[in-house]
DNA sequence: CTGATGATCGTGAGCGCTAACATATGCTTC
DNA sequence: GAAGCATATGTTAGCGCTCACGATCATCAG
């Protein structure tokens, strides 16, 4: 049936059992239309007999299409960015691509030949999943190096340069930002509160912005880390004040940190406090009390990501970006201001 | 400085710069130890001047050492998936290694060309992260090719034949699970319940063994997904019971689940109710309540992987299975029984 | 019936690298 | 100072595949 011999079966053994030659098995697994159907039959019994399976590294050399995308991104274990790979991952499959991943320490640096050395070769294509300055830094190494790349990110813009580049597929989380922010406003709060992830982020513009349409000064931005703890830490002393009646979270593990934290300073949640997170990630529906926050389809930009490129390796041509729509989803840690606590002084 | 050429530079154009032959510059990027430290330092010097970078098919194809492993694997937005990968690549990256991921659809069936497909080619090293259907299958499959594999797995058995096999490596989490439960009952619970995650289950074994051997009849095994969505589902009609007193959960997921279901259905935990989760995830220790759970070593489960895989690489020998103990950590979803409820019939 | 045309297939070269062997050199050793 | 041996480098072949070409054959217009 297959396998089990000592050298793998290479292309030449299937065509010698085939009666062809090593250039017709070749297109027919490149499904080449030059092939005579009664060819193509034979070679075809030929590769199942021998159980042939082509060498991916040999096709690589050999200067075929191009294959293989290699992600490069940091921490697989953040929503955002396993749902984005997912989405590539998806995309690629479906294209007969093979994904190879490369992850990077967020607390690194790194230089370029470090960066370039997470490529197969010279030229790679490869997608940034960029989110913070350690993959942006690397994209931007990519860029300079011949190297076909995407850009996938959850949304924040991550410096003026990338604005607008034409092979960024991001979430247009500025728009939905300022809408969340005015939905607290809408409720009757006096102000809304932002607790940041540590990327640069449009999503702090857009909290930026609505308060301002609404005359209001934003208050300092807090400042966290990517986890729940961290989150806690930085959300302790905001959540303690009870002028704070309303605070936007850059992620939903920030929204649990501070969720927790107003449970510890027994805050009542909506009673007292409205949070709203970002990403709807699958245990958002389910927390006590269930969170209200954005449904960001970072699969889609996985998947445009990888689109993206693939029309680049193709057509050569200069697809444009891709701006995905995010929604807000309302469910019970939001709530009208004033409902029980007073807005200023501590009685 | 490097790159912008047409194409890109190979180990002859090092040579030519450098004066000596490719092979001389083959042994110096393989630190062979057979170069003289002047010629070395013409090589690299070379090298950093032209901005070569290996090609990593053309190595992979000529027969040197293998440099990467392909990981198999279904969901990596499941935490435990999620962190053996880290720990996978954090070895791999250490061993100057090259992870390759391939991410199996679970609720698709493959065909044996389908998994072999999945690898770069025969033979090629690969780790399975198995804990459902797919990838013991994918692990069956390869298992059966000349390939070498490792598995990784976060402690299910997954079927008898895998017991004791040399290439795995996994998490003791039958005896965990066993103290778990001996630990709800010691503080007087009459009975403990278990919610199962979807694969075969060491740890309801370990379940299974601490009630027979407390004398107690188990009782049957609820079904879950790996949401926590389906989780609630699950364990809606469980927790509505009040002679429910206690319940053992898969992993932490599902312990959300059902928390989410106990504040629903107006149980209060832990006073009427107690919960253990497995995993000890990030959200673990901030949820409201912080969740009992175990704290299951999954990046040392990856790392142990590529270590056995090394192993067999490098010495052919074989190297035994590591089995690693998890920890429960107590935190506030578990007291003691009979604090409040009655533990039979509805008052 | 001749040449042109298109479909089908084969031949040779080479992708960038490493293994295996061959070939210098220098340095011992008796 | 010839034989022996280690050290340092070069030469050749080939991994498995695709590309660019060339060859072959049937078909068909003129």
């Amino acid at each position: 049936m297959s396998a089990a011999e000592s050298r793998p079966v290479s292309i030449f053994d299937v065509a010698k059992l085939a009666g062809v030659s090593h250039q017709t098995v070749s297109r027919v697994i490149n499904d080449s239309p030059q092939v005579a159907d009664a060819t193509r039959a034979r070679v075809n019994a030929a590769i199942a007999e021998l159980g042939y399976r082509p060498n991916r590294s040999a096709r690589t050399l050999a200067g075929g299409a191009v294959r293989s995308v290699t992600v490069l991104t940091t921490d697989t274990s953040l929503y955002g960015t396993a749902e984005t790979l997912r989405g590539i991952e998806d995309a690629a499959r479906a294209n007969g691509f093979t994904v190879l991943i490369s992850v990077l320490d967020p607390a690194e640096t790194y230089d370029e030949d470090e960066i370039l050395a997470r490529i197969p070769h010279d030229g790679a294509p490869a997608i940034v999943i960029a989110h913070d300055d350690t993959t942006v830094r690397a994209m931007r190494v990519l860029q300079k190096s011949q190297t076909h790349t995407t850009v996938a990110t959850g949304g924040e813009h991550l410096g003026i340069e990338l604005d607008g580049a034409d092979w960024l597929v991001s979430l247009d989380d500025r728009t939905v930002a300022a809408r969340a922010t005015k939905y607290l406003l809408d409720m009757g709060h006096r102000n809304v509160h932002y607790l940041a992830i540590p990327s640069k982020a449009s999503r702090q513009a857009g909290w930026t912005a609505a308060l301002e349409e609404a005359g209001i000064e934003p208050s300092p931005v807090v400042h966290s880390g990517w986890t729940v703890g961290s989150a806690y830490e930085a959300a302790l002393e905001l959540v303690a004040d009870p002028d704070v009646t309303a605070i936007l979270c850059g992620n939903d593990d920030l929204a649990f940190g501070v969720l927790y934290a107003a449970h510890k300073t027994g805050r009542d949640v909506p009673g007292d406090l409205s949070v709203i997170g970002f990403d709807d990630s699958p245990l958002a529906a389910y927390h006590v009390p269930p969170l209200t926050t954005v449904d960001l389809d970072f699969r889609g930009v996985g998947r445009g990501a990888f689109e993206l490129l693939r029309q680049k390796l193709e057509s050569g041509g200069q697809p444009r970006p891709t701006w995905r729509s995010p929604e807000l989803i309302v469910r019970e840690t939001t709530g009208p201001a004033d409902r029980r606590s007073a807005p200023k002084g501590k009685p």
